[in-house]
DNA sequence: CCCGTTTTCGGAAGCGCTTCCGAACATGAT
DNA sequence: ATCATGTTCGGAAGCGCTTCCGAAAACGGG
């Protein structure tokens, strides 16, 4: 299956008549050999099929020329959708693209005390992961540039959106049909210790509500662990409750959908007796007719890596960048009942 | 925001007072150095924080320590799904994960003519991609290990499910329902030329119907792009036709649920008036109780990262592997309307 | 036709590690 | 004590490239 030996510089060298130096300087095109030369020795290497030993050739240059991305569940759209769209970019640009998934605590924890891209790569994207401060030291000692996509993580140069705004447009447009009992499903880390609900997405609930001058009822935010199927079951807590909310936002289309269901179940019909608005403009929520705020999910990605690329290349890009969401209306909202 | 100079081992050798070596050895916990001595020199090393350049001792070794995941689209779920498992494995078992997206036609061809991985990896796993003759040719190049998972590939060792089975276990669950009338969104790949419709999965398709001796109404069964919102437009062609189905059954979740889209706007209820069912079992169809037949994505990742570890040891595995797939009956298909 | 320039190219020294080989030393049996 | 065996360790030769430096060759002006 292998074939015997690969051939190396040498091999062409040889073949083409020419020293190794003069061979590795034909390939590199670089200054100083005279276009016959680099022509046959071109012309060699590719009858050859020879390809440089990367190894050998970062060693000897001291470039790596590839970037780790640390992403933590790729199973879901939407890290999917941001790596998808580094990687691209990043492939286009030369580079290799090594991946490290850290979602579980344990691979999270083995990544950054272990750093298994040291000296590996020569930059590091870490995609909508919030780091501690303890993990940013240990970032720090790999020595390369590091980027932020997605996440609200001003410790890097970053690419993002602005998370509040998103949920205080979702809040606006609930407001807007006339929703006062407004209940969230939030999203937390279960392996996040402290969980600042007023914080990040959430703020810009509270906010909006105060603009308008609406008190937001306490029992109707709650807080869960990522998923559809957490969410369908924070939805039943919310249908326990005294009061029952006219609208829910969930921090994201899945959890919007579990949501859905548990009202399904219950018999209550979206729009009719409760909105649903959810957030991200996953492909499927125009399926489903779910009302959401989009956010451009690979663009952040794409975007990301052309920041990370200029980094590299010595420029002086904008370090800190937020696209903007909208909010998509489909028919999972409606005007608020009386009542 | 660069240390000044990454450590090497020639600092920890003189650190440790011993030669590089022994340092060496030391570090690899080669045989042949005194525990004392190793114990030493692990702790100076640890003090350092010192890290092996990868690329030096990959040209010393020959060994590389790394596989290439070859995919099509990262932003869909099922090879989201897929990478995340084979990533979790490989980096478990101290593989670095390269990877290369191929999803359209220009980086498909650009992946196979320069072979970017090569001699960086020691194998490649290719993931639901059918690779042609003369891609088979060029990965062949490689000399390295190669794998499939997912995908009906029999070139490559592979895990897979049986897709053909899957599908015929969709249309037994509808034929059993007492659907007579059935229709089926394939989804094809624009980009390939020849469309062997009555192959792969929809193969079973017409087993299933030949063996319960119900005759297939070919104007139902339609091909297009992979996706939710074509196979929505699918679906309005089928709505167009003298004849309607009972009963859809779509190759995809997300296409099940573009269908499901289309008779919602035309009236139609599900599964009142028409049964969908779809295939993968995508987290989300729990959530919109969608009937599917569900495929262990993650698990052929999983399996098929060990197969290739196996492979790389040297030892001799099952070379091929079909993972079982079952009907999840939820609430969107019900037994046939009569007339 | 000569001499200072510019081009083109080869020799050789690394890049940071692994590992073969043999020297030095310790060990146990006789 | 002595010698055969083992054990521990250092020297040094690569691994396959890049690149500095200087030699040789080609060139151009006077």
């Amino acid at each position: 299956m292998n074939s015997s030996k690969a051939v190396g510089l040498a091999d062409v060298a040889r073949e083409a008549g020419v020293s190794l130096a003069t061979a590795s300087r034909a390939l590199n095109s670089a200054y100083g050999v005279a276009a016959g030369t680099r022509e046959r020795v071109a012309e060699v290497a590719r009858r050859l099929e020879y390809v440089a030993s990367p190894e050998a050739s970062r060693l000897a240059t001291g470039a790596r020329r590839s970037v780790a991305l640390v992403v933590p569940h790729l199973e879901r759209w939407y890290f999917g959708e941001m790596v998808g769209g580094l990687e691209e970019v990043l492939r286009e640009a030369g580079h290799d693209v090594l991946l490290y998934q850290v979602g579980d605590p344990g691979s999270r924890h083995a990544f950054f005390e272990h750093l298994p891209a040291r000296r590996k790569v020569d930059a590091v994207v870490v995609v909508a992961v919030p780091v501690t401060e303890h993990e940013r030291r240990r970032l720090e000692l790999m020595g390369v540039t590091i980027v932020a996509a997605g996440g609200q993580d001003a410790t890097y140069p970053f690419v993002s959106v602005d998370d509040a705004a998103a949920v205080r447009q979702a809040t606006e447009h609930l407001l807007r049909l006339g929703h006062r009992r407004i209940a969230v499903i939030t999203a937390v880390d279960p392996d996040r210790a402290e969980q600042p609900v007023r914080r990040g997405r959430t703020r810009g609930f509270y906010e909006a509500m105060a603009e308008a001058g609406v008190p937001v009822d306490e029992e109707l935010v709650v807080a869960t662990a990522w998923g559809g199927v957490q969410a369908a079951e924070a939805m039943e807590g919310l249908l326990s409750g005294r009061t029952i909310p006219t609208a829910v936002l969930a921090h994201s289309d899945e959890m919007a959908l579990g949501a859905m269901r548990t009202l399904r179940r219950a018999g209550l019909r979206v729009p009719e007796d409760v909105s649903v608005v959810g957030i991200d403009d996953h492909p499927l929520a125009e399926l489903v007719d779910l009302t959401t705020v989009r956010q451009p999910v690979r663009d952040q990605g794409v975007q990301a890596a052309h920041l990370l690329l200029a980094l590299l290349r010595g420029e002086e890009p904008d370090l800190a960048r937020k696209l903007p969401t909208r909010v998509v209306v489909r028919s999972s909202t409606t005007t608020a009942r009386q009542g």
